[in-house]
DNA sequence: ATCCAGGTCATTTTT
DNA sequence: TGACCTGGAT
């Protein structure tokens, strides 16, 4: 039926044992609770960071705000931080730590883990006792539901991701007869879009369409009736997607008897990233500390790169003006990550924005050689370059797995996959691609959320069309049917839901395959069947519809039983949902397989995914002018003054060697009108001629250099040039 | 009402 | 390349 599923994405599952587990870490290395000794590695900012405030932990001291610079060791000082607070006698459960990522967030757990340990002598407990540790989005998630009840919510709600709310969006945008109009309506994840950031930012959505969304203008009336319904919609099916989870937060914190209960359950709340925040998020924070106290928030302004998504470098740069007396700000400036050449040419592109607070990072590292700007033709010369220099890396005896490929975008790495596939090369591609974006793993999903949640409209629309002769209308009348009876029949819908479809007459061409399907959706429904083993059963219904409806079937079953394994390892139905949807397996390879953990593999990533990271060796590809900056986001200052900071970020991830390089010619693929193709290139503007002395500037492949000419022969051929033109423009006379 | 084939047209980054 | 819409056959 549809083509072929090319190349099989395999999975990085994340199994849910990894983000409770202790870290393995290495024995202590002094033991004993001598603290000078374990904080004696700390610099002197460090060391202020981390005991600020810290001698009667239970008496928390006023807001902190840490500025730190890329490499300054900003997750150790906070982990340090944290450990040092539970060292002091801090409840670790009464700790709030809120990050990034999920991976940020395990990462920061193994370390508090690991150095509590050597501070006390022994780990384990430490760690463990850090239950809330997460994402902004997660934690939000449990908070919800621990306070469902009291705000009007369904503890059962479901969480839709990026997909899903475009498709509820599609839904109610047919309902309203928005998709026949003469003119073309936005696309649903335009619409999406635009309504995340009217939620993420608090702008009116005049002032978004007009910033972000200016070829949407036209439809401002409309859309804001779309958003109406949307909104109802999302309420009425018990779904909240991400914005919600915050929005939904900030109003909790806002309500005075939840705020209380709210705010004393943590004693220090500690954020990272906080340049990436936004208004929302700020919002949450203040009702949660309001005078600040307990309150320590790390974050850099030179790499807030998300403002797309609403974050504002407002938030930090006004944070300490919020409280009185004022935040205490430490600055971390020493750099520990990158050689000297490395970090003044990573100086000297951010030193050209427009606007920036911190001062330059310093590094007493020697250096082994400038960053290279390197010229090639076009992008196969790029791949090609890319693949001699890492394998001659990895001869001088740097893992693949020490060496990244950087760039701006999910698809500007697709002539290096190629190559790399082709070479042999293992690689493993965070950012991008979702898995989940797969057919067969959201149908899968889908069954398990209609079973969570019975009036999870988008779930439940695609599940029931599964079924060959079942179509949107008649799926259309079953959902009104599942809900019609449970309004009926006041009881929990769960009940009722089986109900109704026991009773549903379908049509003709699924009469076969209805009953099946009424017995795995009430068995579902009633929890029957516990639940890893809840999945297979699902698993085992969808097998033949998985078969009639995809040629490369096999291909698919793989990842739906790699799913299964991974289920498993979550405790409830409930538990795999929410974490697969707020922690989307981030990393993809490519159809040579997953590589193992223990094998090497080299590293490509969008330049967002690669935040907090570093590596020896670093490439970033297509540093040219409509790369970075994207020709897509040039419109205002502020816009490029992000690009420059994507750029600032992509070079300080190198420890030892950068390389930027820049095609000459490279693909556009049907990004306009004119269709696909080739755009002659120049250097990312962002590294102008002056600042060309800080690089190593060369083309490759290098060519044997021809004889250098003389001064008169380079005069004489001078003369020619202009001889040359004088005679073309003879011709037409 | 569903399904399928064929035509059209695309706006990046992510929790 | 692929997501999405339309129009025709069943």
């Amino acid at each position: 039926m549809d083509i072929q599923y090319a190349s099989p994405r395999q999975l990085h599952l994340r199994p849910e044992s990894t983000v409770l587990s202790v870290a393995e870490s290495p024995p202590p290395s002094d033991s004993g609770t001598d603290s000078a000794a374990w904080l004696a590695k700390l610099n002197d900012a460090q060391r202020e960071a981390v005991e600020y405030g810290a001698d009667n932990p239970n008496a928390p001291p006023g807001a902190l705000l840490v500025i730190a610079g890329a490499g300054s060791g900003k997750t150790n000082t906070l982990a340090h931080r944290v450990a040092n607070l539970v060292v002091k006698g801090a409840d670790p459960r009464r700790i709030l730590l809120l990050t990034f990522s999920r991976r940020a967030a395990l990462e920061m757990t193994r370390r508090v883990g690991r150095i509590a340990g050597a501070a006390l002598g022994s780990r384990a407990a430490l760690a463990q006792g850090l239950t809330w540790s997460g994402t902004f989005h997660s934690v939000g998630a449990r908070l919800l539901r621990e306070y469902a009840d009291l705000i009007g919510l369904a503890p059962t709600f479901t969480i839709n991701d990026r997909e899903d709310s475009a498709d509820l969006m599609n839904l109610v945008r047919h309902e309203l007869g928005l998709s026949a109009k003469e003119r073309r309506f936005p696309a649903k994840s335009t619409c999406f879009a635009i309504y995340s950031r009217v939620v993420n930012t608090g702008a009116s959505l005049a002032d978004v369409l007009d910033s972000a969304f200016p070829w949407c203008r036209e439809w401002e009336a409309d859309l804001r009736m779309l958003f109406a319904a949307y909104v109802e919609a999302k309420q009425k099916q018990s779904v909240l997607d991400y914005d919600d989870l915050l929005l939904y937060w900030s109003h909790m914190a806002a309500e005075p008897a939840i705020a209380a209960d709210l705010s004393a359950r943590f004693d220090h709340v500690m954020v990272d990233e906080y340049q990436d925040t936004n208004r929302l998020q700020a919002s949450i924070l203040l009702a949660l500390k309001p005078d600040g106290r307990g309150l320590t928030v790390v974050g850099d302004d030179a790499q807030s790169i998300y403002s797309f998504r609403g974050a504002t470098v407002r938030n930090i740069l006004d944070f300490p003006a919020h409280f009185n007396p004022p935040a205490r700000q430490v600055t971390l400036e020493r750099n520990y990550r990158s050689t000297g050449s490395i970090l003044a040419a990573s100086n000297a592109v951010i030193e050209l924005a427009s606007e920036r607070y911190t001062k330059n990072l310093w590094t007493d590292k020697a250096s082994a050689q400038r960053p290279r700007l390197v010229t090639v033709a076009d992008e196969a010369d790029q791949a090609r370059y890319i693949v001699e220099q890492v394998l001659e890396a990895r001869e001088q005896g740097m893992t693949l797995k020490s060496q990244a490929v950087l760039f701006r975008a999910a698809h500007h790495s697709a002539a290096l996959e190629i190559e790399l596939t082709r070479r042999n090369i293992p690689f493993v591609k965070f950012g991008g691609l979702k898995f989940l974006d797969s057919v067969h793993v959201k149908d899968v999903l889908a069954v398990l959320r209609w079973a969570e949640n019975p009036r999870d409209r988008v779930a439940g629309f695609r599940v029931v069309q599964l079924l060959p002769g079942v179509g949107p209308a008649t799926a259309a009348k079953v959902l009104d049917e599942v809900v019609a009876r449970a309004a009926g029949n006041a009881a929990d819908i769960t009940h009722s839901a089986g109900g109704a479809l026991a009773v549903f007459v379908p049509p003709a061409r699924a009469q076969e395959d209805w009953h099946p399907f009424v017995k795995l959706m009430s068995s579902v429904y009633g929890r029957q069947t516990p639940w890893p083993a809840e999945f297979e059963m699902v698993r085992r219904w969808y097998e033949p519809h998985l078969e009639r409806n995809h040629e490369d079937a096999a291909i698919r079953h793989a990842d739906v039983l790699q799913m299964e394994s991974i289920a498993g390892t979550y405790a409830s139905r409930e538990r795999f949902l929410t974490e697969l949807t707020l922690d989307p397996p981030d990393a993809t390879s490519d159809e040579s397989g997953v590589p193992l953990i223990d094998e090497d593999y080299l590293i490509l990533s969008t330049i967002h995914s690669a935040k907090g990271q570093e590596w020896r060796n670093v490439f970033v590809l297509n540093g040219v002018d409509g790369c970075i900056p994207s020709d897509l986001g040039t419109g205002s200052e502020e816009e490029i003054d992000e690009e420059r900071r994507l750029l600032y970020v992509a070079m300080t991830r190198a420890k030892e060697d950068l390389h930027i390089v820049v095609p000459q010619r490279f693909y556009v693929h049907n990004q306009t009108h004119m269709g696909d193709r080739h755009v002659w290139a120049s250097r990312t503007r962002f590294i102008p001629a002056h600042l060309m002395p800080l690089f190593d500037a060369y083309a490759w492949p290098r060519v044997p250099v021809p004889s250098a000419p003389t001064a008169a022969g380079l005069a004489a051929a001078a003369q020619a040039k202009i001889e040359i033109g004088a005679r073309l423009r003879k011709m037409w006379d």
